[in-house]
DNA sequence: ATGACTGGTGTGACCAGA
């Protein structure tokens, strides 16, 4: 089962993107963030179209996150964190979905640190400590998928001198996302490709996407069951370079699941 | 240190993103 993450910086601006993105590699769940689409402006049907079903959480102007799914139900379980520290705001999504339980988060940003931006993201990262706990404490397959807005470690970032004061790379941001992991999530990319230097979103200006001067903030974590199904883990860079595009690139996970066994349903009473 | 780019909103000398 393929799964993937893509902040798509607009829906409908980008909805060709989004199709031909969808046609091309067919991930069996993506998680989407930054609709910018207000909850009666989704494009249900053009993603019907392709064989998606999905599940949003969409907001006017800003924010806004969804799951989509080829052909196999979605339950949705969680709309925003339980204990969300600014309702108004649509950046947490979480579905039953193959089996699997997959929650789709759009972190705040945080930016300009210190203030009162940076103070709610610290916030929400805490409230999202508390729910990955609990999921952790449940047992079941968890996918915890989407835009962290946090560079783990320098590595993650072309030159980390200049994004030490940066909300996506101050100590207490990375000190609460290295707190959330410690709960026994594995980033699955990281996994896979332990030394590499790998990008998923190039800023606008300055050709950031031709220099691969990027950041690698758009992450998956794991629930312990499902790393030994780990079997891939890539970013879909080519996206990045496409006409209208996004700022970030898709990124996604192979899982070695079996997708007819969780797609099967009873058989209707006659 | 600044600004470069983009979408949304609604034509703002706008906001927000990362």
């Amino acid at each position: 089962m393929r799964i993937a993450t893509y902040n798509i910086n607009g829906l409908n601006a980008r909805l060709p993107v989004l199709l031909r993105w969808l046609e091309q590699t067919q991930p069996d769940v993506a998680c989407l963030q930054e609709l910018k689409s207000p909850q009666d402006r989704f494009p249900q049907e053009a993603l019907a179209e392709l064989g998606y079903e999905a599940v949003w959480h969409g907001q006017k102007s800003w924010n806004g996150v969804a799951v989509l799914a080829r052909g196999m139900p979605l339950v949705e379980v969680q709309r925003g964190l339980p204990e969300d520290p600014d309702e108004t705001q649509s950046r947490y999504l979480e579905v039953d979905v193959g089996g699997l339980r997959v929650a789709c988060l759009y972190l705040p940003n945080g930016n300009p640190a210190p203030g009162p931006k940076f103070d709610y993201k610290l916030r929400w990262m805490e409230q999202f400590f508390h729910r990955a706990a609990d999921l952790m404490a449940g047992g079941l397959p968890v996918v915890l998928a989407g835009d962290y807005n946090v560079i783990p470690t320098p590595r993650d970032v072309y030159k980390p001198e200049r994004w030490v004061d940066d909300a996506l790379f101050r100590e207490e941001t990375r000190e609460a996302f290295d707190r959330v992991v410690g709960q026994g999530w594995t980033d699955a990319v990281r996994a896979l490709h332990p030394n590499e230097t790998i990008y998923t979103f190039f800023d606008y200006f300055r050709n950031a996407y031709q220099r691969r001067a990027g950041l690698r903030i758009d992450h998956f974590l794991l629930s312990p069951a499902l790393v030994p199904k780990l079997r891939a883990a890539e970013v879909d860079l080519d996206v990045r370079g496409w006409e209208k595009t996004s700022d970030h690139a898709p990124v996604w996970i192979e899982l070695d699941l079996k997708r007819s066994a969780s797609r099967r349903r009873k058989p209707a009473a006659s």
